[in-house]
DNA sequence: AATAATTTGCACTACGATTGCAGGGCATAC
DNA sequence: GTATGCCCTGCAATCGTAGTGCAAATTATT
């Protein structure tokens, strides 16, 4: 597993056990995740612990928290241009209303908002409800 | 007081006392405001109360309710477009990271956002952060 | 006024987020 | 090898908001 430590070494995070498991399981996901789904996904884990990995994670740019409108913070990995400097990636967030997944949608960018004067934007976030491709079948 | 009654009325709201409390509130403020904040702005009154009345004015297209990513929901009157049918007014909020303030701003609609194949949309929200006028000066 | 329907207030529950702190692990210095 | 300090982890406990159940109060209907 010497990638998964060299994930962590280039986002400048010390790889330790319990981080390795944490970024093994996020790259085993295709949806985003809670605290309670690691938690359940993982053995023998400190939701604390959870918690303060992932938190160490979006603060070096490895992963990014998601807000689907549930109360329930998410989370997944990072595009690559993320780094330590910020999120540098503007994609919109799908949220399931019928399967209660969160997807992120890498490929749809948010696109410009021009914001009346006065206002200076620095982060923006763009969340669609509806249903995913699986479910309208 | 008339006028806050037919404003309940034409949404098909009954006009109670609370009602007409909190309605009256809610036009005074210039941005949007939680649970608490209306709490704290009015007298005597039971949060659980407040809660009720402000989801019945949601169902009814009177306000609707703002995510701002701090976890405590917002709640704001909606435009006239708004009817019990649902929600017709897709305008961006801002939410201030120094004063903590949330806006509406209704003239800033949210643009199209072309999903990928097989998503279906049912709402959309969008969220900008950043320092609004007041407090870049 | 009596009755029925709606609304309100209080107590209590649920749950996610967050903190404090003590103990454990690890690297480095001596 | 042992001591020192720093970072990381786990547990307990707290906080804050959202939400429910039910009885009492209010309001509408007859
Ligand atoms: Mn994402
Ligand atoms: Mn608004
Ligand atoms: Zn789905
Ligand atoms: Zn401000």
């Amino acid at each position: 597993m010497k990638e998964l430590e060299n994930t962590l070494l280039e986002k400048q995070i010390n790889p330790t056990a319990m981080r390795l498991v944490v970024l093994d399981y996020l790259l085993k996901q295709t949806n985003a995740v809670s605290l309670t789904d690691m938690e359940l996904g993982l053995e023998k884990t400190d939701r604390v612990t959870l918690y303060r990995s992932v938190k160490t994670f979006e603060e070096h740019g490895l992963v990014h928290r998601i807000d689907d409108g549930t109360g329930t913070t998410k989370f997944a990995l990072c595009q690559p241009a993320c780094t330590v400097d910020g999120h540098h990636d503007l994609h919109v967030h799908f949220y399931c209303t019928n399967c209660s997944e969160t997807h992120c949608l890498p490929k749809t960018q948010i696109p410009e908002v021009k914001l009346p004067g006065g206002y200076e934007r620095q982060e923006t976030s763009l969340l669609v409800k509806g249903l995913c491709a699986e479910c309208r079948k």
